[in-house]
DNA sequence: CGCTCACTAGAGCGATCGCTCCAGAAGTTC
DNA sequence: GAACTTCTGGAGCGATCGCTCTAGTGAGCG
């Protein structure tokens, strides 16, 4: 085994770009191959499940980078709230970037309930994972035990969303917005919203 | 003219179905005749664009519908905050679902960047036309001048996230968090966020 | 009736889809 | 070198893709 390099980690890569992208059903086998330089047989030695089996490796491993990034940002802040913010700046991308890449699995997750299950759950853990990092640093801030859950989910509601929006309007200012949000919305630790 | 039914009608419904399902790429042409009972002949009669301007009038059409729950949801209410609640409300469908429907744009607009600029620019409109409503109705309220787009950005953020993270998971939930997660952001019509 | 024309049904097109299969290259172990 | 395993390249498969084209249907109208 090892060959010079790494065939199945520029699949999973590659992959992993494309259903960013452009998600799963739009991303052919053809393009690929394409992209990622290898060849026919070597995806199927790989992933004897085919395009599904690399897609489901592709969003485990996006999903991975993903946390690592939250996660680092939530330690090295004050608290949550800024913490938030600063994952969001580094959702923007590269600093000087027009766009931001966007979400890596959401594509994928929209389309999947009817054409993948299989696709439908990993997506699914995804996001349970990230929303489990925001409620645990919540938690480790002092929040009430009641909301924790409720309002890690919305803070990851907002994100989601601003990335969707910046994404399809092609303006990062959605991301601005939401990181003013989420400061509102994580700022109050005790209470639950005067309302 | 004026058939026994409204073919084109049919197409356009049947289309925004499919659209909000599954997303573009992965709607078929056999399924959408297959699911509308029209026949190929008739598809490219109505649509000699094909199924990509169908697609684009499935998303005017949808959007259509979102704007007018949107904004009567805003008129009935004293103020945006609960206007925006009474929509979400609204969002999760029939009272009894199992699930909600999700956003008829979100899966095309997010896979619409590469695979179709046409698509890309009308799902643009269709946020743009919701997030103007939700800006109109905090103008009405008071708010500031200089957050009024801010926030109605980070609101529409907020819906389109818990509606995406609902449609995966399969849990309402997220969207009572978002609900109560709007309150507390559109709570103060002043200030601007303590912090 | 005969003419027009919006509309429909469906056969058929080339291109592409995901996938199977196998010969052989490259590396490891005797 | 022989035997074996791991991995790669690519031809080829049936199915399906979006779409074109044409014959035909039937309402409106003189």
């Amino acid at each position: 085994m090892a060959r010079d390099r790494d065939t199945r980690a520029d699949l999973v890569q590659t992959m992993a770009r494309l259903l960013r992208d452009q998600g799963y059903t739009a991303t052919g086998r053809a393009q690929l191959l394409a992209e990622s330089g290898v060849s026919n047989g070597s995806l199927y030695h790989h992933f004897p499940g085919g395009m599904e089996q690399l897609a489901e490796a592709a969003l485990e491993a996006s999903a991975q980078a993903v946390a690592d990034a939250l996660r680092e940002a939530l330690d090295g802040a004050p608290n949550a709230a800024l913490g938030v913010a600063r994952f969001i700046d580094v959702a923007k991308g590269p600093v000087g970037g027009e766009t931001c890449p966007g979400c890596p699995i959401a594509p994928t997750a929209l389309e999947s309930p009817i054409i993948s299950p299989r696709l439908r759950t990993a997506a699914a853990r995804c996001f349970d994972q990230w929303e489990a990092l925001i409620a645990a640093r919540l938690q480790a801030d002092g929040w009430p035990e009641g909301s924790v859950a409720e309002t890690a989910s919305a803070a990851l509601a907002l994100i989601e969303g601003a990335l969707l929006l910046a994404r399809v309007s092609g303006k990062v200012d959605h991301l601005d917005n939401a990181k003013l949000a989420t400061a509102s919305l994580l700022a109050a630790p005790a209470v639950g919203g005067t309302n």
